[in-house]
DNA sequence: GCGATCAGCT
DNA sequence: CACAGCTGATCGC
């Protein structure tokens, strides 16, 4: 696509519309309450979350698109000035709710942006979500595919959420007299919140802000703020850690259960014997384990022996490889669903960019981008500002971690700043309570 | 005083 | 390594 057309999650002045893959911080970093720049698009459910995570924001600007309809919007082309239409679909990415993936079709081409998914097999939402992509492309051949690319390497393999939700419903089961302790973030993991309490038929603690947000997805009945009332509780995933855990476990018997598609190491400590990872390559050596059954090898010896500390896990947590993206073989499968003429990722984190076309360039569509078929997509074609953050990631690696090291080296003066700016307090008052034991409304 | 951005941490 | 995100500090308006 041009530039100067349309933007996804990216918020840098310039485009004729712009669309939100879901409410994520980083997908979200640059929009704000004061949002002035044109149209923005989002599924509904974001849509319904959106005034609490950007109250005061102009909602006459806010585009509400249905998900498997398709709308059709009206651009000028920057470099000809001609109307272009552009068909845009948005589809169920199956990473938290209200996220989607967008196709985009039209004069200027066929394009597919991820945003960040879940491409599972089994379940029958998926299915949905395969028919639904099939009937928006309507026999188009993807020209250019923005995938998420955050498990791009065959080292990451992990089972569907279903069969993990059940793991974690089976550690509960078999520690009847420990309170839980479950690390979620702001949105996203409700499905497995959903699955232990029915299945244990048990409400589940939520902090106050998150029970708004469950409030506004619709469940109600199932979470509450007060503790009294379940042994479960979902916290923070800031909150949640080796401090957390043994601090609670010095009140009551407690244990943690991190849900994530990388495993929950506990950071190496030089002089904190009780929690030191190995220095081995932790992740590969643990992941080869997890691929037998997708649950981390949790250590049962009592606290003060070696092997609790040996492999990098902590005696009171349970790390399960519950993942709301894509695992390698699910992004090889959605290649070859897709079958785009050329691709790319459009996660590039701190230190590492992971190319899909590196492991899954093979599975493309015939019409390679030699072939020009890919002409219009061309990557400095789309919206530029979307360009720079990826490549300065691909090509600005020595240059990042360099940076990194400086910031280690230099040393923390201000250990015991006791200032508390306002900003902070209010960002604290609008989160709410942490692990704190408040009895809320309910 | 406020918002944006960075550094640090999990 | 880094899922996604909080917190505190600082800077410019």
């Amino acid at each position: 696509m041009e530039k100067g057309m349309i933007s996804v999650d990216q918020w840098s002045e310039g485009s004729q519309a712009y669309f939100l893959t879901h409410l994520h911080a980083d997908h979200t970093k640059g929009l704000s309450s004061k949002w002035n720049k044109g149209p923005l698009f989002c599924s509904p459910i974001t849509a319904k979350l959106f005034p609490a995570k950007f109250p005061g924001f102009k909602f006459s600007l806010l585009r509400v698109l249905e998900i498997g309809s398709s709308h059709t919007l009206s651009l000028a082309s920057p470099s000809t000035g001609l109307e272009a239409m552009v068909q845009v679909t948005p589809i169920d990415a199956h990473h938290c709710p209200g996220a989607v993936m967008y196709l985009f079709r039209g004069e200027l081409g066929c394009m597919l942006y991820t945003g960040d998914f879940r491409w599972e097999a089994t379940s029958a939402r998926a299915e949905l979500g395969k028919t639904m992509l099939r009937n928006a492309l309507g026999g188009d051949r993807v020209d250019f595919l923005y995938l998420d690319n955050t498990y791009c390497n065959p080292s990451y393999s992990f089972p569907p959420r279903e069969v993990v939700a059940q793991q974690v419903v089976d550690i509960i089961a078999s520690h009847p007299d420990h309170d839980i302790i479950i690390g979620i973030d702001t949105l996203g993991k409700e499905d497995l919140l959903l699955h232990i309490s029915r299945a244990l038929r048990i409400k589940i603690w939520v902090w106050p802000e998150r029970l708004q947000t469950m409030h506004l997805l619709g469940f109600h009945n199932i979470f509450t703020t007060k503790t009294s009332l379940t042994r479960v509780r979902a916290v923070p995933r800031y909150s949640f850690s080796v401090d957390t855990l043994e601090g609670l476990n010095t009140m009551r018997p407690t244990i943690g259960i991190m849900p994530s598609g990388l495993p929950w190491v506990v950071r190496p400590l030089e002089e904190n014997c009780d929690s030191i990872g190995s220095s081995l390559p932790i992740w590969h050596h643990i992941g080869s384990k997890w691929r037998t059954n997708g649950v981390a090898h949790v250590d049962r010896s009592q606290p003060n022996e070696k092997s609790s500390s040996a492999q990098g896990f902590h005696r009171y947590i349970y790390s399960v490889m519950y993942s709301d993206h894509s695992c390698f073989g699910e992004i090889q499968e959605f290649i070859k669903f897709v079958q785009p003429s050329n691709m790319r990722g459009i996660v590039s984190s701190s230190s590492c960019y992971i190319d899909p076309l590196y492991y899954l360039g093979h599975l493309r569509g015939a019409n390679q981008p030699h072939l020009q078929s890919g002409k219009k997509f061309q990557r400095r074609e789309l919206d530029e500002s979307v360009d720079p953050v990826q490549t300065k990631s691909v090509l600005g690696c020595s240059k990042y971690t360099e940076a990194k090291r400086k910031r280690e080296r230099s040393v923390k003066v201000n250990c015991l700043s006791v200032h508390t700016n306002r900003v902070s307090v209010l960002r604290r008052v609008r989160r709410g309570a942490k692990i704190v034991e408040i009895d809320g409304l309910d």
